[in-house]
DNA sequence: TTATAATTTGAAAGCGCTTTGACAAAGTCT
DNA sequence: AGACTTTGTCAAAGCGCTTTCAAATTATAA
């Protein structure tokens, strides 16, 4: 069942049963019911690629994700994608996900703006100097940023959350409990989030007049295996730090491991700080204790970010979205005042 | 720049740039050359949308996630669609993905199937008695499923791994250790998946001639807090389970928490195996102590079901793949002789 | 050399939709 | 009543590609 047929079936144009469906107001109320109708009792369905082909919109989004996998394995990102693609979808939509090939990370883009295969594209897991987002405007397809880079703020659209002052916030709290070697544990640093992070931490750890030691610091994937080897790592040091900060809940989950192996008590001889991504299958609530957490839910970052980039393709001239959302610190039972 | 540019500029026809480019035969290796060098130099991008209008042909693969979430969330699915797309990518497929919005999953695949958006689908999570098939087989859309349906068998393409039979060897091998009471945490049942093992583990109970008990039987979302909860839960039954089957690594990370916190000794007072996806975020290996586990990688199986499907798309009439995976159980040190 | 086959090339017809421009038919205003 | 607008409809062009069928060229056989 084809436009043509269906406006055979109903002794019309194709052109009227095109407007019919697609709401123009040149067609009489009584035709546009009689199509719609007869349309969905036909079980009549556009041809996607012919509409895409006349109206030169594809009515598509694109993720990439870069073929080193370092990026993939973060479950962060599934979360993301379902957030965004669950609001897409409500939109009329697609999803186009692109992990891996040989085909090099800006080619894929390339080929999308070039082939017409996405109305646009969302970066994620910005560098600190990301090139993705010059070719992007070369190209002339519309992005949203998740997250920063690291300059330009005022030239790109972007939503991030506020790393830095929530890596600040949850340091100056541990600090102001009278801890005063406090480990890091954070992401890579070419990631602008975790750059952020520890800015933050950094920061605070200046205002309160305490020592900066890249000795409890860590930069690496955030897996389990991780949070273990580094808090283990740190915890054995003399003095040890009495308190962490964690960037993710896999790695929180790590940590606490070595906490418990190392015979010590969660808010009590150790306080801990994890960053939650609201990740639906590890809950900083149910721990116990429970988790003080900085927080926000990523998937609500990605149904935002995509109704962001929607409006971006729908008015590309409208101003440059820049929302930073503030990240809340929730106090829970893992942070204690510092021993002795 | 578009083919009849590319053409123009050549002074050659459409017909022939098109043939050139697209590797037909009946064109002259010198032309094709030319073609080929000249396409590269100006940066020609065929347009994805008329191509597929053109072949009928969309090159792309839909997943379609069920909008209530509850599968979304476990995250060994974008492990699943990293390896797929991946390949997938290799091949020139598109990856579609579609997750929530308040279209009904099944609606979505009618979309998929008659607005020609996709060559065809991998079906994911599939129910013990799961209504897809039977739609996709009307609309006439290829499909491979990972995992199973109930019965049937032969009806359709599959790809899954031998959850009865791994669940059967780590059941055998406990009980041969001596454990007589063996709690299993596992995944909902409507899932074949999940069913499949709780009757691989029955049969080694019945092999062994111990008896099942519904109380050390859990059914639930693969999180870490069932995890916990659970393990918690048997754990403290008198008497108690000695040793402890987990269908997740997360329900391993909630299970592992448990034990520590009961002052129990893992491999000692109580042995546990779990199933690892081998998800890169969490190691079954890197746990003290390191985790049996019955072990698949979910990457590996993505890409071997892309496969399986390009193959199909390719040539309908071929015979229904069906393959079974063998799973290996990989002996470490969270097992051991049940106590006294 | 001529007839025939094999090799290259091209014109044009789709694929199924949107959209422009034109045109009746009907309604509104002097 | 006529001139003018509004409303509803349609024919046809076009989106950028593939593919059929025919034609032109070159190679091969007789």
């Amino acid at each position: 069942m084809n436009l043509k047929e269906l406006a055979e079936q109903l002794r019309l144009s194709q052109t009227t049963v095109s407007r019919a469906l697609n709401g123009y107001p040149e067609v009489g109320e009584a035709t546009r019911r009689r199509v719609i109708e007869q349309a969905h009792n036909l079980g009549y369905r556009p041809n996607a690629h012919a509409r895409r082909l006349a109206t030169g919109r594809s009515h598509a989004i694109g993720y990439v994700f870069p073929s080193d996998r370092s990026i993939m394995i973060d479950p962060i990102f599934s979360d993301f994608i379902a957030g965004a693609s669950d609001f897409q979808a409500m939109r009329g939509f697609e999803t186009l996900l692109h992990a891996g090939g040989q085909e090099d990370e800006m080619d894929v883009y390339r080929r999308y703006a070039e082939g017409g295969l996405v109305d646009g594209v969302i970066v994620q897991a910005p560098h600190v100097d990301d090139k993705r987002l010059e070719l992007l405007d070369r190209l002339g397809l519309p992005y949203v940023v998740h997250g920063r880079v690291n300059d330009n703020e005022n030239g790109y659209a972007w939503l991030d959350i506020d790393n830095r002052g929530a890596f600040h916030k949850a340091t100056r709290l541990l600090a102001d409990l009278g801890h005063k070697r406090i480990g890091l544990l954070n992401g890579l640093e070419y990631l602008t989030y975790a750059l952020h992070r520890r800015q933050g931490y950094e920061q605070a750890l200046v205002d309160r007049a305490l020592d900066v030691d890249p000795a409890i610091m860590f930069n690496g994937l955030l897996t389990e295996e991780n949070g273990y080897r580094q808090a283990k790592r740190m915890l054995q040091m003399r003095p040890r730090p009495t308190a962490l900060l964690l960037s993710s809940m896999m790695m929180v989950s790590g940590g606490l491991r070595a906490v418990h192996e190392l015979g010590l008590a969660v808010g009590k001889d150790v306080s801990l700080i994890g960053h939650d991504d609201g990740l639906p299958f590890l809950n900083a609530e149910g721990l116990v204790p429970s988790l003080t957490t900085t927080t926000s839910p990523i998937r609500a970052a990605g149904a935002r970010v995509a109704e962001l980039l929607l409006a971006r393709i729908e008015n590309p001239d409208s101003e440059l979205p820049h929302e930073l959302w503030n990240v809340d610190l929730i106090l829970r039972g893992s942070t204690g005042p510092a021993p002795n």
